[in-house]
DNA sequence: ATAAAGCTAGTAACCACTTACTATCAAAAT
DNA sequence: ATTTTGATAGTAAGTGGTTACTAGCTTTAT
């Protein structure tokens, strides 16, 4: 078998995943992973320390993805505009494509778990809101444009709006999907926020 | 005593909110909240046919409190956008004077609590943007104003900025304020919603 | 052979909720 | 006027069930 092979640990957290979109959230619980995945309660042990950590994983999928490809829309040399619009544009579908990831964003899956699993869901709405803010602001010096508002009003109204559907997203029993007139609203928001 | 005595169920329902603002959120059990409020844990289940209960008391109030000045909004002849602003800045200001409402409404405090206290919130939502819409509906008919996109998508484009502020006010540990730089983001949302 | 990965069978802590009983007070019956 | 009844609100001390996590032993793959 030359086939690529996920490793357990990789499973576990796939499993997690698609759990968070399934379940009611009170249902995750160890033994319910494990009978999901397939294995005893103690083998997840052997590869998580503990529950929070498995959730910990997830959270660094999200924020590898996430950033991986903000890095490579930042390097391009787009308009401001349009980077931010490529920015929000791929949050948002990152999410449609993993509903499971959705309850982590929103905080409804981190039933009280340690404070920190919170405290990195809020450093990454933060990093990608700087950024966003940092791109305003690039384009004020380099291009001359200016933003109606200061750069960091207007980038935390963007990530408001964002963060605003995919709260609607997940609430709605992942009905309402995030993309859905995404556009008409982003034409809406963008032609306000930069100077005529 | 003329005072008026407030009811222990009041009481319950007072130190819940305040417990879902200061307690890391797995805190909140019905022996911590009765040992808070000062009474037995049984006493709690005089006032209260369960956990939940409790909880949907507090939505109870939200929605009471929300949708009576909605009405008085709705009723005043306003122009949409200036109805539209009211609703919204009343949300935010009640979330921002009671953050242990905030915790409810962006669902982290329903950890799995029975389904049907998500779904009142979702309502709650629902009927919020619904009346949103029906403001800018009821513009382009009355005084033939028309908005830039569908009511519909600006009804919810409105929303998720909101929501999303709110969010923000709850993971931030209630230190970014949703008024804070809201009339400068609205000035942005409005300015775009309407036709010129 | 040995290290990684798995299993069975726990365990202590916790939690929502219950049971069985008591104190207080007011209305109703005598 | 006194007694009876009943409702309300409280308590101490559980109960049954669940949960995250572990110890100790076995299997599997390298």
């Amino acid at each position: 078998m030359t086939e690529a092979k996920i490793s357990r640990r990789e499973q576990i957290l796939q499993t997690l995943m698609q759990m968070l979109q399934e379940q009611s959230l009170s249902r995750i619980t160890t033994s319910a992973l494990a009978r999901e995945v397939g294995v005893s309660e103690a083998a997840l042990y052997r590869h998580f320390a503990s529950k929070a950590k498995i959730f910990e994983g997830l959270i660094d999928f999200i924020e590898d993805t996430l950033f991986a490809r903000t890095k490579l829309i930042q390097q391009q040399e787009l308009p401001a505009l349009a980077q931010c619009q490529q920015m929000l544009t791929l949050l948002l579908t990152l999410v449609e494509r993993n509903p499971g990831l959705c309850r982590l964003l929103t905080g409804e899956a981190l039933l009280g778990e340690k404070e920190r699993l919170g405290s990195r869901i809020n450093q990454l709405f933060d990093k990608l809101e700087t950024q966003l803010k940092q791109t305003l602001r690039d384009a004020e010096l380099k291009a001359g444009e200016r933003t109606a508002d200061t750069p960091s009003t207007c980038a935390n109204l963007l990530m408001a709006a964002a963060e605003g559907r995919i709260r609607q997203f997940s609430r709605s029993g992942f009905r309402h999907k995030p993309t859905h007139a995404w556009e008409d609203q982003w034409r809406l928001l963008s032609a306000q926020i930069m100077r005529p």
